[in-house]
RNA sequence: GGAGAAAUGGCAGAGUGGUCGAAUGCGGCAGUCUUGAAAACUGUUGAGGGUCACACCUCCGGGGGUUCGAAUCCCUCUUUCUCCGCCA
């Protein structure tokens, strides 16, 4: 969520930098200074009618005090047509303050400067490209031919317990997916990331906090029974462990990493796309997060990008990085780098990570603040991004070693898994 | 799931109708002393709105009510603790 303080402030730079969203603020952005004029003014009567009116009681409880009944009595009188206007106006300032808030839901964060113009995917700008791509057989299978040849992923299975996009993971299969959590987590934590275990499911605030909710409701699984939210991803409950709270600016940087399982119900795909593991109901990712001081966050947005770089190589996957455009970014981020792996069976590239800077909008919505060295309360910086999301890597693992005596594990993971290949 | 108790500032904890945004202790910050540190001492220290700055307003788990006036009384929800039951 904007800063309003911003939005009084700044409204054309923020029209101007919406405009790479393809999004024309300026109307939204006319109606919330509107509301914010409206909301001023409302709370300032009411504020002089409680302030009167608080003066009245005091008075009154003097008057008792020594006696003057009749005086007090004439006093009380005096506070009905305050208690009404008071009531009224406290009305119109939560429906005022309500209908600003709203507005304020519906408008994304502002991108960065080097976020490039664009409408879709087409237009993200590649940055970086590393590895070599394998020059397979022409007998090559697609991951999901090579989980039935070898039996490690079993599709059928999952539709049966659950449905569509919920894989078993069987024998090697299962050990290899855990060998990269684990591979994933050690790396994290040797970077300095604290590894975390939180719930899998969060309440309604936790989405608000992190830009879930409202408007995205129909990406999560809703427990209705319970009124909970299966997480789409550790973002959700790893930043809300810092909702609420003020930090010392000497705590930053926090570096916080998790495993979870992540549920995403995403409507809306088809063929290719979503065969196997390219698109699931149920998958597992392992997050970094980072809370950070302004001055530092895009320096620190850059340190995750080479962290996650470390990861590919020692995969051995070829990857590249994208930096999205205005028309991709996500709603709450103010830059996103994405990470993807080719597949070379598939011949397509596969999105493994998405690395983002949410600056302070995630951070007002979660009141996430810090002080500064005046002792000032500010809003600190939110950062995230994937290391790695497990589905895909496993399938640019199963497709890249893919020989035609069985697939090769990677090297770094051999320990983790304790063999060496999958035949 | 049943019975009882409780929820106050970073933490502990006082406060049972008016002068309480809230005693006290710990912690934090600044200073004195010290070569430096510790100890001791002194001062300072909740958040949000509002203002050029003040004034002023709101917040004692959430919501509602009683009252001229509520941290304090009433209703309700949530959470925590103790005991019992069930259970990985």
């Amino acid at each position: 969520m904007l800063q309003l303080q911003v939005v009084r402030e700044e409204k054309d730079k923020i029209i101007n930098a919406l405009q790479k969203r393809n999004i024309d603020a300026a109307p939204i952005l006319d109606k919330v200074l509107q509301l914010d004029e409206k909301r001023r003014t409302t709370q300032s009567l009411l504020d002089n009618t409680l302030a009167e009116s608080n003066k009245l009681s005091k008075e009154i409880g003097m008057l008792f005090k020594s006696g003057k009944a009749q005086e007090a009595n004439v006093l009380k009188e005096k506070t009905g047509s305050l208690k009404e206007d008071s009531k009224r106006l406290g009305e119109e300032l939560n429906a005022t303050a309500k209908e600003l808030q709203d507005l304020l839901y519906q408008i994304p964060n502002i991108p960065n400067e080097l976020v490039p113009a664009g409408n879709t995917e087409d237009d993200n700008e590649e940055i970086f490209k590393e590895g070599d791509i394998p020059s397979l057989d022409p007998s090559a299978l697609p991951h999901w031919e090579l989980a039935k040849k070898y039996d490690i992923i079993d599709f059928e299975l999952g539709v049966k317990i659950t449905g569509a996009g919920f894989p078993v993971y069987k024998g090697k299969g299962a050990k290899l997916q855990r060998a990269l959590i684990a591979y994933f987590l050690d790396k994290n934590t040797a970077a300095g990331y604290t590894e975390m275990q939180v719930p899998l499911l969060v309440n309604e605030a936790s989405g608000y906090g992190t830009g879930q909710l409202p408007d995205k409701e129909g990406q999560m699984y809703h427990v209705g029974a319970d009124d909970l939210y299966l997480i789409p991803t550790a973002e959700v409950p790893v930043t809300n462990i810092f909702r609420d709270n003020i930090i010392n600016e000497s705590d930053f940087p926090i570096c916080l990493t998790g495993y979870t399982p992540c549920f995403r119900r995403e409507a809306g795909s088809y063929g290719a796309h979503v065969r196997g593991l390219n698109r699931l109901h149920q998958f597992d990712k392992v997050e970094i997060v980072r809370l950070e001081h302004p001055s530092n966050s895009y320096k620190a947005l850059d340190g995750m990008v080479e962290h996650v770089k470390t990861l590919l190589r020692d995969l051995k996957l070829p990857y590249r990085i994208l930096r999205l455009c205005g028309g991709d970014l996500g709603f709450t981020a103010a830059l996103t780098y994405d990470f993807e792996v080719f597949s070379t069976a598939q011949d397509r590239w596969l999105e493994i990570s998405s690395v983002s800077n949410f600056e302070t909008y995630q951070a007002n919505r979660l009141k996430l603040r810090y002080r500064d060295e005046n002792g000032k309360t500010r809003l600190a910086h939110t950062l995230n991004g994937s290391s790695l999301a497990l589905p895909r890597v496993l399938a640019g693992i199963l497709e890249n070693y893919q020989t035609p005596e069985g697939i090769k594990i990677p090297e770094v993971l051999v320990p983790y898994c304790g063999f060496d290949m999958i035949d």
